[in-house]
DNA sequence: GCTTGATATTTTAAGCTTGAAACTTTTTCC
DNA sequence: GGAAAAAGTTTCAAGCTTAAAATATCAAGC
């Protein structure tokens, strides 16, 4: 599978060209400013931050709850890291977390009607701030952004990070 | 300038259509596991992370050095931030920090030569891993995104986040 | 039934990040 | 020259993140 082989100097292995560099330095870029954005009204308005939206999002997802585990692998993160935001959010008040009644070593996380409320709330907000960041764009820019995106996925999946055969 | 006005649904203010929120989401997926990865290369290569990367990257940018309010500045992140990051790179030798002559106030960090070296080091892998990461992408796709992404830019630099006049 | 291994979760240590408070030095303004 | 304001930096508390170690439970095989 060779779409389009990258074109090295004669040198040293160094690309030609610093498409990727720059391309990768602006998406990291744009992606930053929009997360810290957000990082920063959810904390400033509703004393809320992203890690805890992200669950409540998942929770809110499953309506009959999801195991640790289940979270854990649904956010991309460590279990041992969700141990933390779900005590945060069972301090708040906005889940239930009970023993499974089938295996006596998974919890069951469940948003409780607060949580639903909350999240609500939090989910309207951060919909309108994501389109008001991106009202700037035409759609039929939005829609090829998303599409270029889609191959940049493909891309990434196809890259296993080994040493060259 | 209206490229493309939101379309809007009659009722409650929530837009018609969920394409800023998917792009958004597959925005944040794409740099999440690319800056992963890296992270994870870094520490598992090269005892390092991307945040004092960041810093050598900077400094290696200002051979007479920089004082740590514009590393603050130049990385986005807090100056107490740069605080830490500093120290790290200064207990492994890679940094070196003086006084200002001229400003009391102020300290001016600069690289050692093994921090030069150190940086060359991950800067070349760095570059590589990106390269690998987008290869399977063709360079027009590339350069498409890299411009699409900067209507992205120009979007977010629009949004103040006011509230509707 | 009991041992062994696998699975689910929590705990812990280390590091990044922020905002606010504290400290030092400089600048400004009488 | 001295007081007050401003600026550069560090410290601190709180929270997120991970990997690795520790706990607890389940499942399989004998």
């Amino acid at each position: 599978m060779t779409g389009a082989p990258a074109i090295r100097e004669k040198h040293d292995g160094a690309l030609a060209d610093r498409t990727s560099i720059r391309l990768w330095l602006r998406l990291l870029s744009c992606t930053t400013v929009m997360e810290k954005r957000i990082r920063r009204r959810f904390a400033d308005r509703y004393d809320a931050t992203l890690p805890r939206f992200d669950v409540l999002a998942a929770l809110d997802r499953a309506p009959d709850g999801m195991t640790m585990g289940a979270l854990s692998r649904a956010l991309l993160v460590s279990s041992g890291n969700v141990t933390g935001v779900v005590q945060a959010l069972l301090r708040d008040g906005y889940v239930l977390m009970t023993t499974s009644p089938t295996d006596g070593r998974a919890s069951i996380v469940r948003l409780t009607p607060e949580g639903q409320d909350h999240f609500a709330e939090l989910s309207e907000a951060h919909h309108e701030w994501i389109d008001a960041m991106l009202a700037g764009m035409s759609r039929h820019d939005r829609e090829a952004l998303y599409e270029l995106l889609g191959a940049l996925k493909l891309s990434l999946a196809a890259d296993t990070g080994e040493e060259k055969p």
